[in-house]
DNA sequence: TCCATACTCTACTTACTAGATAGAGTTAAT
DNA sequence: ATTAACTCTATCTAGTAAGTAGAGTATGGA
């Protein structure tokens, strides 16, 4: 199960990038409102995909949150990786936070290993060539887009 | 990331399709040491396998467990409902769990379930359609069958 | 019968995490 | 100077993961 936190920003970015003429900008309060996102934590969420160069903000009146890279270069798996931490099904098939386990003998012939790498693979086969981009058209698009990847 | 509960619960599975001659048990002891897992949580491991109908036991003396399905027929997917719970990414993408998101507007054209959807069925695809009987045989034959499903 | 062995069940502990909430601080426009 | 917005850090609460503890119950053998 991914997290609300992770949903939150997924959703936050889909709006982002739906109501984006370039430069504009789209107050935390707004998108809160209209996704129905607790603010308190919305803020959080939005700073920390701030902190990691997927959105910007401009502070004081007249600011906002705008997407800091092109809505089709921010992947599900990178926002993911950003909210949640690894994607991988387990910590020695994991690309960002690689952890042998400490109780399995040997890796290469670990069944359980070999079988959740192919889960990982499948997954990662999805999240990190969907992107937000991919969710901003029309529903029929999308669901065209998906298809063809 | 699955839980260590249920790489314990595979792996005992896995020792317990390996030794099996039909109606000889393994001790949970053995299991245990042989596969570095602590006794006593194994203990509520097992447990949890037989009252799901996955394992059987015979108490005192020379008791222990065995397997009472065929390895064929335990799918991963199976041992990870039975113990970590639902398998789907969001709720309302569960089969065995499914809960609406509350704060989802409509489901049908919410973006990130349809991604999610496409993880889901990626999941499965692998997961129930392995098989504790696709870890016993050589390290080869297991790639070979993987490929092929 | 009694004992040792092995599974059974329930409760508990401990540390960590999810999902918020709170509030003081900072920046920018008017 | 004021107000609107973002920024940062701390805190809270309930729940879960992972494991530990210990009393209970069944079985086979001396």
């Amino acid at each position: 199960m991914i997290s609300q936190k992770a949903k939150y920003a997924l959703r936050a970015l889909i709006a982002l990038a739906r109501s984006a003429r370039p430069g504009e900008v789209l107050l935390i309060s707004q998108i809160a409102e209209q996704q129905r996102i607790p603010r308190k934590f919305l803020e959080q969420i939005l700073l920390d995909l701030k902190h990691h160069g997927i959105v910007t903000s401009r502070r004081g009146k007249a600011g906002g949150y705008l997407l800091l890279k092109d809505p089709a270069e921010i992947s599900f798996g990178e926002v993911l990786r950003t909210i949640d931490g690894p994607i991988a099904p387990l910590p020695c098939l994991s690309r960002m936070a690689y952890r042998r386990c400490i109780d399995c003998r040997e890796e290469e012939s670990c069944e359980v290993r070999r079988v959740f790498a192919r889960v990982a693979e499948a997954t990662r086969a999805v999240l990190d060539h969907t992107t937000i981009a991919d969710c901003v058209g029309k529903p029929v698009e999308a669901e065209v887009r998906a298809l063809l990847a």
